[in-house]
RNA sequence: GGGCGCGUAGCUCAGUGGUAGAGCACACCCUUCACACGGGUGGGGUCGUAGGUUCAAACCCUACCGCGCCCACCA
């Protein structure tokens, strides 16, 4: 379908400034685009492509990572447009429940507040007077590196829409039996004072120690070793296991320990979580505190509720249920109780031994403090439940993952699922949908009256608790567009076409996106999911802002350009890897697409305009046919490397056709043609042939480009006048072929012309000299080629045809030159007296006309190192010819291959032999 | 302990069965009328190591060495 023009654009042509300044057209090109709803053009008729973008933070700022993520985004959904889709790029931000409680509590602190000094809605209000505040600037920032989304739906994960779809979400899933509430040890972050899910839990090694304590036997009999590293948790304790087996302890168990501090009295257990090899085979078990523990005391017959617990919320020592803690070790922290128990240990003798011992260590992943274990109530989902179709959509293929080495990630997490934590005890999120009874019975109902109707009547309070974010954003495909509701979008666009995201939030956001997007939706909510590696800085390490490494996109941008930066993100990923940025590559893209700016600008000045037709233009002229069939075969490749995902290949068909194709040959090859000479214009056609056609190829340059350079494309393509703007016009469809004859005539034409300039500077020719020069081997098309191209060989090879003389002296004969208007065969000269340059160039043998300041010597040397070079060549593929299980076995393209390029090869040492011989 | 990935030109990375590639960097030359953020030319790699499969291996297999990441309760 074609773009819908726009009577008003303000497209008229415009001569281009001589330098090419990002700044000066970025912001206008953006804002000309939303304002005019480009992004999402009506197209009712259209079939919908679709795409969400991972919301970012709503308070945070945009860094390197967030400018791949949206950039890879931004190429396949302009191009999707281009296609003539209705293509959708769903927008929006994430309430972040932590990060975002985080940022407003430390700007308390720094006023000398907290958050507990106002009320829950009062604090509320105040997060989203600060997000009213902040907001925006993120979505300023994704605005900067050209995003193409559609703002005018822009979503917020707490907007009043999203919050009923969540409680809609937890309510429904209460009923099917997928969420429920349990008393267990949680990963406890002592400093935000939540309960965070395993995800959230970070394991480090931590330089630590390994203390061996004595525990005496309640009848004085003995006592028994235990080894631990966290010493201070021992006050908690409630049973000694040893493994059944262990011989050693075999009678000890069903006796008791006088626990050493407290004294209480603690039974020796028989449990195979016991380790007869480390240690000393016993082990002490704190079920309130540890998650082997608890399994253990569980297995024991200890009910949770009856687990003592020895920390408060910050981690601070409190009284045991039982009440025999020392009060001196009351109100302690974590580390000050390990002190203290482990000097009281020792004043007792029961301290045998310290080893010092690498631990691995829990620790929250926005907290950094270490993680207790600690026995709560909270909300879990079932996730083993939803894990299974999620599964099997990447199983049967539903659901494609790129690159496929996540595959095994994705099964294998999805496999060994662990029942998932959603209730955080922060004021900043959802509210988790349950109210309770006075003796505590909870009723999950979509609002307080149903609560109430559903508990008989009774008073009601609603839980304090609010929603882990991944919980929310994990409905984000199809909650955006208008889910419980049965919307047009949501019956257009879920499931999504692609989700691109970094493979950082795989497990975060992705799997539980697959998972309720199939328990609510019935299938998976993308075919496709992408995923890339992290912006690493240009020595490989992460970039952080503690190590003060970041790259700022936004300054990237200022300096460079965002077609600069999109352009550089895009040809370093290849999938799989992590990017490690480098400023130079950059800075080279930006000088490519200066590059771009002035081929404009020379096709500008000599009247080159917009081309008419989106189908290649009829050409006769073998270079116009030739560059048409270049289009074709750089589209070619750019739809294979959209196909595959394959940025790096996109950026790199597009870059080589521009600068080494259209660039450095094209522009160079038309030159004459578009010059407005009398004698050109008089030969008729061409000029206007040549126009067209370099028209309509830098158009399809600009429509090919514009996906990974949206600014500077548009801005060129406004240059002439325009019924639409670019980001609206149609992907190339050439319908035209190459044309081989024109291939390989124009592959000739640029291999001679390379053969000349190379062999000339070697040979020590002065560059601006033009050389005569004859030709005395080659075919008859060969020299109709060179005679066509006469001009453009002069111009770009600076040689020109010349006839050799002979005069017949006393001293032998002398050979010189005389210029002819064209190139012919030319009889081979005499050896005795040749004192003139030979170029080979592939079936051709050309003699440079010198002034006789040949170096024979230096000749002699490098013709010698030319024939060793294709002899070995040659060598090579006879002794691989030779070989009958070659020429037997291998496929018989390969065989041919090897046979021509053997043939090539032996004609070229031939005609270097040839030369050397003339050399005497 | 399990899983994944990487090791190719000075640097950053493509290539994944048929004679080693790109960009940058480097060297030399060029004030050629679109562009010095440019043009031309060139040097540079026994593709981590050792075996194996194959007519043929940077590419497939095995082991090893080095590096990175993820998951996992070893007190």
């Amino acid at each position: 379908m074609l773009p819908h023009p726009l009577a008003n654009a303000p497209l008229a042509m415009s001569e281009l400034p001589k330098t090419f300044d990002p700044k000066a057209i970025e912001e206008r090109w953006y804002a000309h685009w939303e304002s005019r709803g480009l992004f999402r053009p009506e197209r009712p008729d259209a079939r919908p492509w679709t795409i969400v973008m991972p919301p970012p933070n709503v308070t945070g700022s945009l860094h390197i990572g967030h400018a791949l993520d949206i950039t890879l985004q931004d190429v396949l959904t302009r191009r999707e447009r281009m296609l003539g889709k209705d293509a959708l790029w769903v927008v929006g931000t994430d309430h972040a429940g932590i990060a975002t409680q985080m940022v407003v509590e430390r700007q308390l602190n720094e006023r000398q507040q907290q958050r507990t000094d106002f009320t829950r809605e009062e604090f509320v209000d105040k997060v989203w007077a600060w997000k009213g505040e902040s907001g925006g600037s993120i979505t300023r920032q994704l605005r900067r590196i050209g995003a193409s989304c559609d703002w005018a739906h822009e979503r917020f994960t707490m907007d009043e829409r999203y919050q009923r779809a969540v409680t809609y979400t937890f309510v429904e899933m209460h009923k099917r039996g997928l969420i429920y509430r349990d008393k267990r040890l949680v990963n406890w972050d002592p400093k935000f004072q939540t309960a965070i899910s395993d995800l959230e839990v970070e394991t480090r090694d931590v330089q630590g120690r390994f203390w061996t304590l004595s525990y005496p036997l309640a009848d004085n009999s003995g006592a028994i070793q235990v080894a631990t590293t966290r010493p201070e948790t021992m006050l908690a304790d409630m049973a000694v296991a040893v493994h059944p087996e262990d011989e050693r302890y075999r009678a000890l168990i069903g006796k008791q320990i006088k626990h050493p501090i407290t004294g209480r009295l603690i039974p020796i257990i028989a449990d195979e979580h016991a380790d007869p090899e480390l240690g000393s085979g016993a082990v002490k078990i704190t079920p309130g505190h540890d998650f082997n523990d608890f399994e253990v005391g569980k297995r024991a017959g200890i009910k949770p509720a009856d687990m003592l617990n020895m920390f408060d919320a910050r981690a601070f020592v409190v009284q045991t249920q039982d009440g025999l803690i020392p009060p001196k070790l009351l109100g302690l922290s974590r580390e000050d109780a390990r002190k203290a128990v482990v000097a009281k240990l020792e004043d007792e003798g029961a301290l045998i031994r310290v080893e010092d011992r690498v631990v691995p260590t829990p620790f929250g992943d926005r907290s950094g403090v270490t993680i207790e274990p600690w026995l709560t109530d909270q909300w879990y989902v079932d996730a083993a439940r939803l894990a299974l179709p999620a599964l099997q959509a990447v199983k049967k293929g539903d659901i494609r993952i790129v690159p496929e080495t996540w595959k095994k990630t994705w099964y294998n997490w999805l496999e060994n699922i662990q029942p998932w934590c959603v209730s955080r005890q922060l004021w900043w999120g959802h509210r988790i949908p349950a109210w309770y009874t006075e003796d505590g019975q909870a009723f999950v109902a979509e609002s307080e009256e149903e609560a109430r109707a559903q508990a008989g009547g009774k008073p009601v309070h609603q839980d304090e608790d609010v929603l882990d974010t991944w919980f929310s954003s994990a409905l984000w495909p199809f909650a955006t567009l208008g889910w419980p509701e049965e919307t047009d979008d949501l019956k257009r666009h879920y499931p999504n076409d692609v989700l691109i995201s970094g493979f950082d939030i795989l497990f975060f956001w992705d799997a539980r996106m697959a998972m309720q997007g199939i328990e609510f939706m019935g299938e998976a909510p993308w075919k496709t999911l992408y995923l890339h590696g992290l912006v690493r800085d240009a020595q490989g390490a992460k970039m952080s802002k503690s190590k003060g490494n970041t790259v700022d996109p936004l300054g990237l941008i200022d300096k460079y350009g965002a077609d600069a930066l999109r352009f550089t993100l895009a040809a370093m990923e290849s999938q799989g890897r992590d990017i490690k940025l480098d400023e130079k590559r950059v800075e080279g893209y930006r000088n490519f697409a200066t590059k771009l700016w002035n081929a404009a600008r020379f096709l500008q000045m000599n009247g080159v305009g917009a081309s008419d037709s989106i189908a290649a233009p009829a050409a006769e002229l073998p270079v116009n046919r030739w560059i048409i069939g270049e289009v074709v075969e750089t589209l070619a490749k750019l739809n294979a490397a959209f196909d595959e995902l394959r940025y790096d290949e996109m950026a790199d068909a597009i870059y080589h056709f521009v600068w080494g194709t259209f660039c450095d040959w094209y522009v160079e090859l038309v030159k004459g043609e578009l010059s407005t000479s009398p004698t050109r214009q008089g030969e008729g056609g061409g000029d206007d042939e040549t126009k067209r056609v370099a028209a309509w190829a830098f158009d399809q340059i600009l429509v090919m480009l514009h996906p990974l350079m949206p600014f500077i494309t548009e801005e060129l393509w406004s240059a002439n006048q325009r019924p639409y703007e670019l980001i609206v016009a149609q992907w190339p469809e050439p319908q035209a072929q190459v044309d081989p004859h024109a291939k390989a005539e124009m592959t000739q034409l640029i291999g001679f012309i390379e053969g000349i300039r190379s062999q000339r500077l070697e040979t020590g020719f002065k560059p601006i000299d033009v050389i005569p020069i004859s030709v005395t081997s080659g075919a008859d098309y060969q020299f109709s080629v060179l005679n066509r191209y006469e001009a453009i060989i002069r111009r770009m090879a600076r040689v020109r045809p010349a006839k050799i003389t002979i005069s017949n002296t006393e001293h032998g004969s002398v050979w010189s030159s005389e210029l002819v208007d064209q190139y012919e065969l030319v009889e081979k000269p005499d050896r005795t007296s040749f004192v003139t340059a030979q170029f080979v160039i592939g079936d051709l043998i050309v003699i440079a006309f010198t002034q006789g300041f040949i170096d024979l010597d230096a000749e002699r040397d490098r013709l010698t190192k030319a024939l060793a070079v294709a002899e070995k060549e040659g060598d090579a593929l006879a002794a691989r010819l030779a070989n009958p299980n070659f020429t037997e076995r291998a496929k018989p393209e390969a065989v041919e291959k090897a046979r021509a390029d053997h043939e090539a090869k032996a004609a070229e040492a031939e005609r270097l032999r040839a030369a050397l011989d003339r050399l005497g």
